[in-house]
DNA sequence: TATTGTTATACTCTATAACTATA
DNA sequence: TATAGTTATAGAGTATAACAATA
């Protein structure tokens, strides 16, 4: 349909239109700022996912946490291998079967996740900064939330963050 | 992002509650309804902002294409190669610079990108569809719009869409 | 035989640099 | 000398597959 082939439009549908561009600057700038406070960590926003996720509960085996995190087991390998050397976690094994490792956050793992998480935090107030007013900011945080977890419901995708595995796929369909 | 009480003594931060986690989900969601529009596209997504992009104005050259899209200039010439081998751009010859080359979009590129953009439309609606009332999505965008510009303002990364670029690492990237 | 975790390999995407042809 | 475009090479990141130990 709309066989115009207008010059400056054509479709209409300008860039500054679209909803993907829009969440898409957003997500950079909050992932800017979030692998600039997560430089340190191995493995960087990875490894702070791990931190937080161990930290968070009980004892977790390998799979478990890679499952969650929507990472291969073999890239868990890897994140597991520097969070150890770097003192943040450990394996210890699992008494119930001899195969698995169950992944704890070391005090200083704890320590770093805890302030980690708090500098994070600054890096949302930043982005959210072009919204001055408490009010819009809360409006949009409800919102985004209620979009997202309706997503999330239509989409099981196990949990959190598939995000990486998907997007590649994704965008992987390059011809 | 209130003070929630936390498991391990920890600092809290459930998944969540996260603001990269909700934007992730959500630009997740739209990239993989994106994707699969896009998927019969040279280049994906990346081709289709090519397309739109050549069929908006005037005939640009490779270089101005990639600055504006945030591609490296090298990526642009695999990127335009698989769209003219697909009969959707050409390469004419700059008369006032024999250096360069005019990138224009052909009817049959016009045709496709006019049609992907609605198709995109409805992509749109189907991740905003966990806000039933058009008050609410109306809201949302206006929201999302205005954070979008004041960040990009803030950054001045070339333009429109580092999206797909940025899309992995952002992937890779929550917080 | 199936599963946890490790290791080795291949593939994709991107960036860097070198090369050409023009300016 | 600098610039537009191309090509080749190397790097990060991920997935696939083979392997060891255990169930």
């Amino acid at each position: 349909m709309s066989e115009q082939p207008k010059p400056a439009g054509g479709c209409g549908a300008a860039l500054a239109d679209d909803l993907g561009w829009a969440l898409g600057v957003l997500l950079r700038a909050y992932s800017k700022a979030a692998s600039t406070v997560l430089a340190a960590v191995p493995g960087g926003p990875r490894g702070y996912q791990v931190l937080t996720a161990v930290g968070r509960s009980d004892p977790r085996s390998q799979l478990e946490l890679a499952n969650q995190l929507g990472v291969d087991r073999t890239v868990m390998t890897y994140l597991l291998d520097d969070l150890e050397r770097a003192g943040l976690i450990e394996r210890r094994p699992d008494p119930a079967d001899r195969r698995a490792r169950r992944i704890v956050a070391t005090p200083a793992g704890r320590e770093l996740a805890c302030s980690l998480t708090k500098r994070l935090n600054e890096a949302e107030n930043h982005v959210l900064a072009g919204l001055p007013g408490q009010r819009d900011r809360e409006m949009f945080r409800s919102l985004l939330e209620r979009l997202a977890s309706h997503v999330n419901t239509l989409d099981p995708v196990a949990s959190a963050c598939d995000l990486a595995r998907e997007t590649h796929g994704v965008v992987g369909t390059r011809g």
